[in-house]
Formats: structure tokens, sequence, C-alpha cells
RNA sequence: GGAGGUGUCGCCUAGUCCGGUCUAUGGCGCCCGCCUGCUAAGCGGGUUUCGGGCUCAACCCCGAUCGCGGGUUCAAAUCCCGCCGCCUCCGCCA
């Protein structure tokens, strides 16, 4: 949900925001128009409703038959002011309905246009050449094979397509590169969380999940239910309903959390492998600041995910997604892809974004305006972004392989690994 | 899953039996001022939140708001129905 305040008082703003992302910028006439109607709804309904109000305290007061006469005499009032008020909580609806159809509005400086619109910011790390190294590299499947780390056919055989078993150096290496994740934001000063998986509906929408991706989400009918994508719908669930304090900065959370999506229309896109699946782990950082640090801190965000991406030493570069192809929550997004050798093609493995007021305004988490005398309230800003995740086994697996078949692990992430420097293969 | 209890403004609390100045009481905390003078105590005032009047601020007025959603009624914190959270106990299962 946008600032409607914001709306009103700058409408080309969300107009312009609206083009960018190649949406309809007509919507913008269509929610002001509602938000009219609302607004003279609601005045007919109050002062009716005052008038009733009125009416009834005289009631109270009338004696005998002068009361019988007034009851009387209110009872159709009573029914205009019930239909008053229907007609305004429709109203009301309706702008609502309207309203969440726009999305966050974009930041400037965010690339206009669809998915291939985006700005490649820098390339960072260099890229190995197998062919001066004199062998071809393996693809991550068969070296997770090769090393007893990865097993998709007994995956698919208990869960079906797009789920696998991470064993052995496999899962150690998850492990590692998960808690190095978590120790990574915790020097940052994040609170590590480990957060449920399952969320209510409410909390679901109030993340703008439910929008044009819900057919990627898996939803549990008997309970009513959603499986998270993503330790950013929990975390964002956190603090809902509530005042929070930012007088001493943001609040930073890292959450770890298993992640679940149905990929539904991906079928035949990343069938080998664990590059696209149904499950994985990830940890994420959630930030809740106000709106004037909002930017500052998504470059933050986006430093340490950089600094994740050089402990594991994988080459990947920056780009700055375009604004048709944000969430519908994302002001601005950047993305890290490392480099897939096997691919010959950069495969995102984080993702940052700033999601200012948007979902804040929808879980209604706000703080004490700090510019106004009498602590008015307001919404703050949110922010999520990647540290690590099960897909980034692929790139290191690929990055680090050494003739043999063997994996060299990065540095950063031995201690984490009882100190081994390679891995080897089993077979 | 079953039984009982419970949910009131940031926190605690009165009010619910028996519907009507409840325009929700008091305390704590917080804010402003006074007195005192230097970490105290006292005095006076203010303080639910959201929306609207209304373009910023102040003031004022109006509406909604007593866990959530319905209903009855001229009138609902109060009566009725449904749902949810929490607490206690029982059952079942890790």
């Amino acid at each position: 949900m946008i600032d409607l305040r914001q709306l009103r008082d700058d409408p080309e703003r969300v107009r312009a925001s609206q083009r960018a992302r190649g949406a309809d910028p007509g919507l913008v006439e269509a929610v002001l128009a509602a938000d009219e109607r609302r607004r003279a709804s609601l005045q007919e309904f109050e002062k009716a409703r005052a008038g009733q109000k009125a009416r009834s305290r005289e009631v109270s007061k009338a004696k005998g038959e002068e009361k019988q006469q007034l009851i009387a005499a209110t009872r159709e009032l009573a029914q205009r002011v019930k239909s008053l008020e229907a007609a305004a909580d429709s109203a009301v609806e309706e702008l609502g309905a309207l309203a969440r159809k726009l999305d966050n509005v974009v930041e400037d400086g965010a690339p206009a246009g669809g998915e291939d619109d985006y700005v490649v910011l820098r390339e960072v790390g260099t890229r190995r050449d197998f062919d001066a190294e004199g062998f071809t590299p393996r693809d991550h499947l068969e070296l997770g094979e090769l090393l007893g780390a990865i097993d998709t056919e007994r995956g698919a055989k208990v869960s079906g397509a797009r789920f696998y078993y991470l064993t052995g150096a496999g899962a150690r290496l998850e492990l590692a590169l998960l808690m190095c994740a978590v120790d990574t934001a915790v020097a940052h000063g994040f609170t590590p969380v480990i957060t449920p998986t399952l969320v209510k509906p409410e909390v679901m929408a109030g993340t703008g999940f439910l929008g044009e991706h819900s057919d990627e989400i898996y939803r549990l009918e008997a309970d009513d239910l959603y499986l998270v994508g993503t330790s950013e719908v929990a975390l964002a669930g956190y603090h809902s309903g509530e005042i929070v304090d930012l007088s001493a900065g943001p609040l930073r959370y890292a959450g770890w959390s298993a992640c679940y999506r149905r990929e539904a229309g991906s079928y035949g896109k990343d069938t080998r492998g664990i590059i696209r699946v149904h499950q994985f782990h990830k940890v994420e950082m959630f930030s809740w600041c106000r709106v004037e640090e909002a930017h500052d801190e998504h470059l933050r965000l986006l430093g340490f995910e950089e600094e994740m991406l050089a402990k594991a030493g994988l080459p990947y570069r920056v780009i700055d997604v375009a604004a048709g192809d944000l969430g519908s929550s994302a002001a601005r997004k950047y993305d890290c892809e490392a480099w897939v050798p096997t691919q010959g093609r950069f495969r995102e493995v984080t993702s940052t974004s700033n999601c200012t007021t948007y979902q804040a305004r929808r879980l209604d988490v706000r703080e004490r305006d700090p510019h106004t005398p009498d602590g008015g309230n307001r919404h703050v800003a949110t922010l999520n972004g990647t540290l690590a995740t099960t897909r980034w086994i692929v790139a290191i697996l690929e990055n680090h392989q050494q003739q043999d078949g063997s994996v060299r692990v990065p540095e950063a992430l031995r201690p984490y690994l009882g100190g081994i420097a390679v891995l080897p293969p089993v077979t």
C-alpha cells in the first residue's frame, strides 16, 4: 500500500513510477476519484450519525409518553444511518482495493523498463580461465555427485522433481555457509532469528507476495497457512501492529529459515542440479529504519552481501534491477549475480530491496514521529537482503573446483568445516 | 481435541451481573508549567489510536475505536451469535 497523502500531493510522481514499471498510469486517477468518493461518503455518514447520537441523548433524558414518541421518531433516522454507514464502508473498501493495485513508488535513479533493462553497476573478482588451466570444468551436479554432496535422484524419488538431498560434504558446506552468514550479520549488529516458515494469510499479504506472485506460494488448505518463500515474510510480520523505537538506529534481524517455492512458471528451466528447487535454506537480512535512512541502509545491506561473496571467493557482478522487474513492494532492488563457469553466465545469488513504507503500511508498523512535537506516529521503512542460500553451493563448487574433481574450500569457510581445505571426491 | 478462566487507552486497573452524561475511572509512566533549588519531594495542567472537517502547524469540532467480526436496540464496553489470542487443567502425540 502506498501513502495516499503522498499520492494526493504529488500524483505525477506516482504516474511516472507506474510508467517506469510498465504499469497503468491511469490507475492514479482511479484511486484519486475513489478517495474523493470515500471522503464524501464518510462525511455524509458522520453527519447523520452525529444527529442520531444527539437524538439518542434526548431519549435518555425524556420520560413516559414523550420518550415513546422520540423513539418512534428516531427509528427512521437509525435506518438511514445504517445504510449510509454501509455505503461509507463500501467506499472505503473500493478505495482500498484500487489502492492496493498500485505498486510501490520507484526510487529515483532506478532504471526504467523490464527484466532485461537492468544496469550492471560493477563486476568484481576474476573469472577463472579453465582453458589456460588445461581442463574442462565440471558442472555443480557432477561435482556434487563426485563429492557425495548432492543427491537429486533420491530427492526426486522421495519428494519429486526439484527436490534433493545434501549429504556429507554437501550438508556440511551448507551449514558452514549459513553459519558464516549468521556470524557476518551478527558482526554488523544484526540479531539472529530462526523464524516460523508457516504464516497466516494477512502476513503473507502484508509483505506483498499474494499479488502477481501468488502462484509461486505453497498454501496449506486445511489450516489456511502459507509456506514462506523467504524468512523476509516472517521477519516483516514480527513487528506488525507495533510502534517501534528507532531512535537508536535501525532494528536489524538476520533470519534463518527454510524457503519454499512452487516454481510454477519455470517448467523446463534449470532442471539440472540445485539451481532452482522447491526448498532451500537462506540467511536473510531485514532492517526496520526511518524513511530518511532507508537509502543509506539499502547500500549498507548491499555492502554486507558483497562482503559475503568475497568470503565465498566468488566472482560476481551487481545489477540495478529495472523498475518493471521489481516486486510490488520494492522501490529499488540490487541483485548480486555469481559467475557460473559451466553456464558461461551470471546467476542471481543475492537480492536486496528497499521497500520504503510499503510493507510497513500494510503490516501497520509505526514509530513516534521525531519531527512533530507531540509525537504523532508514522510508518517506518523496511529493507531486506540475502546473505547466503543453498544456491551459493552451485557457485562455490564450480568456481573452486580442481582438475581431479576435488573442491577447494574458501578460507573464510574453513573454520566452519573443521579446518578442511579441500573437499575430496569420494568415488 | 475437551473443560474452565480471561482479553478495557504505552503498562496496571474501575466499569460488564441489571444497556442510557461511559463524553471509559484511578494509578504508573511520559510531556508542559509552577514551587523548591542543584540527582528528592510537592502543586497545577495535558496524554488511546485512526479517520474526516483541512492545504503545513496549532486550536477546535465530528465520527469510529473497550481482542476481531456479525446481530438485537432509538441507544451496546455492557445483551446475543461466531471467531481469535493468552492462562490453567484433562486427553492424545513427538
